[in-house]
DNA sequence: CCGACTATCCGACAAAAGTCAGAGAACGCG
DNA sequence: CGCGTTCTCTGACTTTTGTCGGATAGTCGG
């Protein structure tokens, strides 16, 4: 008799960059461990402070981790999507989970337990990549704390778009609500409906329901670096 | 004739978490390659966008990295101190500096040639090691994101005072000025005056030139938590 | 001990951000 | 296709933060 259990295809692993890599040996027993899991809209998938057992890989759908104080307020740190891992950070660091997750719409992510990764760490090759990449998520926080401490809401949304822009339209999923984009932006979607209003009025993009359209680029991005 | 160079004590790089698990060999080459440099207070040590050739380790004297803005605004990202090192994330993740470092006063630092850090992640309890501190270090810049997003000057005040506090006294060292205490928490002075004040009046501390005294520390540890 | 420089403080003011309530539009589900 | 929920937008208001000029007090070096 089979038992027919669900194994992590690897070339889903190979996605990441620090596991690219890998020689197929070691992504085989990787995808062995890894433990399928599927989340809805809404449901939350690390809770800050919770301990840390392992790190997440997303194979289809999105989701974003957050910071979010006693009265509601929430601060979005990064939205992942497929072929992203989260939840690394606190496993490296051996320590409580820093932020929650939750997922932004249907999404199938696979966990990994932290043994299998921390092995890992005895391949050379492998731990120069985790070095570079932990180095280089740390530098996207910085610039994060850099926009939030330095740069004003309009300031921080004429960022976020031309960031996003696939050539002149930043394409909005069903989820990119105003209250979403405001959690990413650290306000309140009051305020970022203003803002939209303001880089609209003075022609530099057109908001559509479905998308953003930049139709003065260069004006967007001297509002990027004003400043405080 | 025998040419005298200064060279590093191994003893100091051996402060240095990831560099303590290592043999005298190794930690011998390390220190074979450092270059001694001496700054005076407010000189530049390293300018953001610069490229970065290796990092640096704090043999004395105190130092800020910080991200600035067009306007001369200033975000203080970490104090460093003696024992500590500064400019490994961009050596890590191979970019730029990412911030700006400047010496609060009189300090004597050594600095470290990439390649000779970088050749050491062949050894798996390094770069355990490193790893661990760089997603430790990326950890804090999470809690510096969650102070600016979700809390008020005071709140943010009031977590600094019971974070550095050694007993019940926040020491504070001569160039622990008002402005630089404001740059830290991402504000001005004249806020952080007020700010102080307020604590003051509620009898949460005691302002004085040299040091501050928390008086009531149950009060401040509350007021650290209130949110925006 | 003096004088220049810096740090601190203050009150009034300006600007940015956040709050609130309510109207209207879009969308998803049945 | 309708109905209810969610998302958007609006104007008025509050709070927080930042700015400015200038008074005051400390500090440091000579």
């Amino acid at each position: 008799m089979i038992l027919m259990t669900t194994v992590m295809p690897v070339h889903l692993l190979s996605q990441v960059p620090y596991f690219a890599g890998l020689d197929q040996a070691h992504l085989l027993i990787l995808a062995g461990t890894a433990i399928p899991r599927r989340y809805e809209a809404g449901q939350i998938v690390l809770l800050q402070g919770e301990p840390c057992t392992g790190m997440h890989m997303i194979e289809t759908g999105w989701l974003r981790s957050l910071k979010s104080s006693p009265s509601g307020r929430e601060q979005t740190l990064r939205v992942v999507g497929p072929g992203e891992v989260f939840g690394d950070f606190t496993m490296f660091a051996a320590t409580p989970n820093a932020s929650s997750v939750v997922a932004l719409e249907r999404a199938q992510v696979w966990f990994i337990p932290a043994a299998a990764v921390l092995g890992l760490l005895e391949q050379p090759a492998f731990a120069r990549l985790v070095v570079q990449t932990l180095a280089g998520r740390a530098l996207q926080l910085l610039s994060l704390v850099e926009d939030l401490s330095l740069r004003t809401v309009t300031a921080r949304l004429a960022r976020l778009l031309v960031e996003n822009a696939s050539g002149d339209v930043v394409p909005r999923r069903r989820w990119a609500t105003q209250g979403e984009m405001a959690n990413r932006l650290g306000t309140v979607p009051d305020v970022l409906s203003r803002a939209l209003r303001t880089l609209a009025v003075e022609g530099l993009i057109e908001v559509d329901r479905h998308q953003i359209r930049i139709s003065n680029r260069p004006g967007l991005e001297a509002k990027a670096n004003v400043d405080a």
